[in-house]
DNA sequence: ACATATACTGTCCTGCAGGACAGTAATGTG
DNA sequence: CACATTACTGTCCTGCAGGACAGTATATGT
């Protein structure tokens, strides 16, 4: 594909503007939705490497919203168990896709956050959704390529525009425990 | 909310040109993976009256971009068995969402369709989408559901021109037979 | 230092998603 | 009018998602 294409509209968005840190992962994950398109799930599915359930997705995509969390925060946001997050983040963290670490300041807890997140921060966006994204790209041609930044560029426009309206209605995503 | 905002955004789409009838559901479904905010999922599941698993809200999604289709044709797109298909239709029934009529022209076979799709049919939506979104809009202020139309038009518009150059790559959902 | 609370993980277990298969009803075919 | 085929539904069963609970490590209060 032609990497200038994607590569301009790669931006880091001022933080706390908008939950998400990576405008491209989202607006794919909407346009995965919309289209309801398995090929399109299956391509993404099969660069990285893994079946990707639900619980999963939803964590990735929670860690691509708000960076590093504990365990107990994503349980929190997930809906679901303590233990059931544990072996969530185990799995991830054998196909690579996230990191543990211990909290400094309590070393009790742990900190789950995408791989590469301290490189690709550097950017302005985290590794994961980069390189899902290129690689998938890299099947489309040019013109589509084009045309796809084209409407994830609008669209996340808008959305951020939605969003601040909305968001003090009480319907944006709970906040981690700082 | 002030239902003008809303009816004048619903429109028909020329048929063939992208296989949502509604265009209203599917972006609040993008909406809300975007957001990934289960307030507002928990809102319409309330109002819809039951819990909206996977399957069902595929097979919801799936008669609203179709029409009426055959089980077996719903067991093809679902990826799944035809006895499975069988318990997702019944236990929509039971809630009111769909109806089950015999096929005319084959009376072994039956079609599924959204409630309501014939009188709904007349304004060129079907009903499902239309009860859901307006009384969960029902909940937000004037300037929100106004925000959220215009960012529905824009969107659709886009996506709908996108889809076009994407079809061809063979990315579409696989069509329902004949 | 000792007790108690908190953060997580490992092990076990249950409930249910979803498939296999048999049964029924309608259609096509010679 | 048999007989094969297709469309669906009901019943049974298995595998696994995801919770309960106990165990380990760190932190905090007295």
């Amino acid at each position: 594909m032609s990497d200038d294409a994607t590569s301009e509209s790669i931006r880091p968005l001022a933080p706390g503007d908008f939950p998400y840190r990576s405008r491209l992962l989202a607006n794919l994950s909407a346009l995965i939705l919309l289209w309801e398109s398995p090929t399109l799930q299956g391509q993404i599915l099969a660069k990285s490497g893994e079946t990707l359930d639900q619980p999963s997705h939803q964590t990735l995509r929670h860690l691509l919203a708000w960076g590093p969390m504990r365990p107990t925060a994503l349980a929190e946001v997930l809906g679901t168990g303590a233990s059931y997050v544990s072996k969530i983040v185990r799995r991830l963290e054998n196909d690579g896709l996230v990191q543990r670490s211990t909290d400094p300041s309590d070393r009790r807890a742990s900190l789950v956050q995408l791989t590469d997140a301290g490189e690709a921060a550097a950017r302005g966006v985290y590794a994961l959704g980069d390189r899902m994204i290129e690689e998938v790209l890299d099947g489309w041609s040019a013109a589509d390529v084009r045309r796809y930044t084209d409407l994830t560029e609008r669209f996340v426009a808008d959305a951020i525009d939605a969003a601040a309206g909305m968001r003090e209605r009480g319907l944006r995503p709970s906040e981690p425990e700082d």
